[in-house]
RNA sequence: GGCGCCGUACCCAAGUGGCUAAGGGAGCAGUCUGCAAAACUGCGAUGCGGCGGUUCGAACCCGCCCGGCGCCUCCA
C-alpha cells in the first residue's frame, strides 16, 4: 500500500510519486503579517504539519517551504491605524507567528522566506514575464496579462467567461482586462518602495510565491498547498505566473484544507466570529502542551478537506478523548508486578495490526479520523491485554508503538506526569457558551499553583499508612483536600494508588 | 448568474457499490472496590435529508426536490 493524495489540479486522489525518487519538494503559503492568526490558520498550519511529519514518518526526505509575506496593502494599513513603521507590524506579527505555532506544536519549516528577502527574484521574474508578453506596465505599475496564458483556470476549474460573468472584479482602467492582477504596484508618496526598472513600487499579492518557490524548490516541485480559499485567485494566479515564466509545470500535487466555521459560517473578520489562538490558550484551564494536543485531537477527528465546525465543548470532548489514551499510557508505565500470562499474549500481533491499519488509513490522502479511530481500537485491546497480565517487555513495547504512532499526528507526545486529565474548559463565556456546565467551573484551575509532585507523593504516603491501619476517615481526607487541589486518586488492588492533575 | 461542497445515532465523525454502517464524546446497566475513581463488558442508527431510478445488490451511482454552506472581492 502506498502514498495517495488527493490533488484540487485533477480533482481526484492519486498516488503520490516525488519527481525525485525520495525527495519531497513542499511549499504552503503561509500567513500574511498583519494581524494575530486565528483557528483557521492553526488548522492550516496543522493539516500540514501532519502532512509533513507522516512524509517523514513515511521515509521520505521533506524539504518544507513555507512563506511569510510581509509586504502587502494589509500591512500598510495597519501600519498606518497604529501609526508604526509597516515593517515594525510586520516583525512584530511574525514573532507573533512563531510564538504561536511553537505552542501548537507545528514543527518549524525548512524555510521560511520572506517577500522583502526576494525582491531581486521578483524582480527578475517580473522583468522574464514582459519580456515573453505575458506582462505590460502602465505608469510604473505592472499587470499580467491573463488572456496571454491559455490555460488560466485549470486548477479552479474557471473559465474566463465565467469569470467576467460575475462581474464583481475590482475596475481599474489602467488594466487591458479586468481580470489581469497587478505584478508591480508603483509607490505612491510615503509608501515604502524598492527600486526596480518601472520605478519605485512593491509587489503584488502572488508573485511572491512564484519567486520563492523557484528560489527555494525550483521550477518544478511536488506539493503546494494552503488553504482552499486560496485555490482562486492566489494559486491560480501562481500558476499562471510560474508556468509563464519557465515554461515548464509548476507545483505537481495541490493540497487544500478546509475551513474552521462557526455555526456553520466560514471564520471570517466581516462576520465577526474570528477566535485568535493566542486567545484559546489564555482561556484554556489546561496547560499549554495539553491544551494544543486537545485543539489538534479535535482538528484531526474530521478530515482536512472537510470544513470542521469549531465549538468549545467540541475541544473539550477530544481532551476526554486523549484522556483515555493517556490514562492507558500511565497505567503501562507503572512498573507493577502484574500477573502473567505469555502464552496467550498477542500484544505483538495487535501492535502490529494497529500500525498497519494507522498507515493504510494515513496513505489513503491522510485520513486522521480513521488514523484516530485505530489508536483508540488500540487502547480497547491492550485494555484488555493489560487486565490479563502483561510482561514489562510487553508494556514497554505497546508504550512505544503509541507514542511513535502519535508522532506523525503530533500527539500522545505529553510525559505522563505533565498531562494533565481534568477536564479542559475554557474560562471565557464566549468560548464556554455552548458547554453544557456541569462541573464547578471556580474550582483550581490554573496549573502553576498546583502541588508538586513531591507534595502529592508525600500525602499519598500519608494516605496510604492510615489506610493500612483502617483509618479510613483521615485516608477520605487527604484524598478530599488533594481533590481541592485538582488531584484525583485511584487505588490499586495491591493497595497502591495512583494520582493524575 | 457561473463553479463547487455538504446533509450518517443525543452531539462530533469515518465509510462512497457487496462481510454485523468505524471511532470518539455524552448516557444507561453490570463487574471490580473500605469508599471512590479508573478500567473492562454490555446496550444504542433494519437505517445513512426526501422521493424516484440504475443494479442480483446502494448510505455510496443517476435524476428531481428540501435544507445548509463555500468560492467568484482580502482571506488559512
Amino acid at each position: 500500500m502506498s502514498l495517495r493524495v488527493y490533488n484540487t489540479l485533477t480533482a481526484s486522489k492519486e498516488a503520490f510519486i516525488p519527481l525525485h525518487s525520495n525527495l519531497v519538494r513542499m511549499y504552503v503559503c503561509g500567513v500574511t503579517v498583519y494581524d494575530d492568526c486565528h483557528l483557521g490558520h492553526a488548522r492550516s498550519a496543522i493539516v500540514f504539519d501532519i502532512i509533513y511529519r507522516y512524509l517523514r514518518y513515511r521515509g521520505f526526505t521533506v524539504k518544507y517551504v513555507r512563506n511569510f509575506t510581509d509586504i502587502d496593502d494589509k500591512i500598510l494599513q495597519k501600519a498606518e491605524r497604529l501609526r508604526q513603521p509597516w515593517d515594525h507590524v510586520a516583525a512584530q506579527y511574525i514573532q507573533a507567528y512563531h510564538r504561536d505555532m511553537t505552542r501548537l506544536g507545528v514543527c518549524r519549516p525548512d524555510v521560511e522566506p520572506r517577500a522583502t528577502e526576494h525582491m531581486g527574484a521578483i524582480v527578475e521574474m517580473i522583468k522574464g514575464l514582459l519580456e515573453k508578453g505575458y506582462a505590460y506596465q502602465v505608469e510604473g505599475n505592472v499587470y499580467y496579462r491573463v488572456a496571454a496564458y491559455r490555460s488560466y483556470g485549470r486548477l479552479s476549474k474557471r473559465h474566463a467567461d465565467d469569470l467576467l460573468a460575475g462581474a464583481r472584479v475590482e475596475v481599474d482602467d489602467r488594466k487591458q482586462d479586468p481580470m489581469d492582477f497587478a505584478l508591480w504596484k508603483a509607490a505612491k508618496p510615503g509608501e515604502p518602495a524598492w527600486e526596480s526598472p518601472w520605478g519605485p513600487g512593491r509587489p503584488g499579492w502572488h508573485i511572491e510565491c512564484s519567486a520563492m518557490s523557484l528560489q527555494h524548490l525550483g521550477e518544478t516541485f511536488d506539493i503546494h498547498g494552503g488553504g482552499k480559499d486560496l485555490i482562486f485567485p492566489h494559486h491560480e494566479n501562481e500558476i499562471a505566473q510560474s508556468c509563464a515564466f519557465t515554461g515548464k509545470e509548476f507545483a505537481r500535487y495541490w493540497i487544500h484544507n478546509g475551513f474552521v466555521t462557526i455555526a456553520k459560517e466560514k471564520m471570517s473578520k466581516s462576520l465577526g466570529n474570528v477566535f485568535a489562538i493566542k486567545d484559546i490558550f489564555a482561556q484554556s484551564t489546561c496547560p499549554e502542551s495539553v491544551t494544543a494536543e486537545a485543539l489538534r485531537y479535535f482538528l484531526l477527528s474530521t478530515h482536512y478537506r472537510s470544513d470542521v465546525s469549531y465549538s468549545p465543548q467540541g475541544v473539550a470532548e477530544a481532551k476526554s478523548a486523549l484522556d483515555n489514551l493517556y490514562g492507558l499510557l500511565q497505567r503501562l508505565e507503572e512498573d507493577e508486578a502484574t500477573p502473567v500470562a505469555p502464552e496467550t499474549s498477542n500484544v505483538q500481533r495487535i501492535l502490529d495490526h494497529t500500525r498497519a491499519k494507522f498507515e493504510e488509513a494515513m496513505d489513503d490522502d491522510f485520513n486522521t479520523p480513521k488514523a484516530l479511530a485505530e489508536l483508540q481500537h488500540l487502547r480497547g485491546a491492550l485494555n484488555t491485554a493489560l487486565q490479563q497480565g502483561m510482561l514489562s517487555g510487553e508494556r514497554k513495547v505497546a508504550v512505544e508503538t503509541l507514542r511513535r504512532l502519535g508522532e506523525p499526528l503530533g500527539l500522545l507526545q505529553v510525559p505522563i506526569t505533565a498531562w494533565m486529565f481534568r477536564p479542559l474548559r475554557f474560562r471565557d463565556p464566549n468560548l464556554q457558551a455552548s458547554i453544557k456546565i456541569d462541573v464547578d467551573l471556580r474550582a483550581p484551575l490554573t496549573v502553576g499553583e498546583g502541588l508538586s509532585d513531591e507534595e502529592i507523593e508525600r500525602q499519598v504516603q500519608k494516605r496510604r499508612e492510615a489506610r493500612a491501619r483502617k483509618d479510613f476517615a483521615t485516608a477520605d481526607r487527604i484524598r478530599q483536600e488533594l481533590a481541592a487541589f485538582g488531584i484525583t486518586l485511584e487505588d490499586r488492588p495491591d493497595g497502591t494508588t495512583r494520582w493524575k492533575r
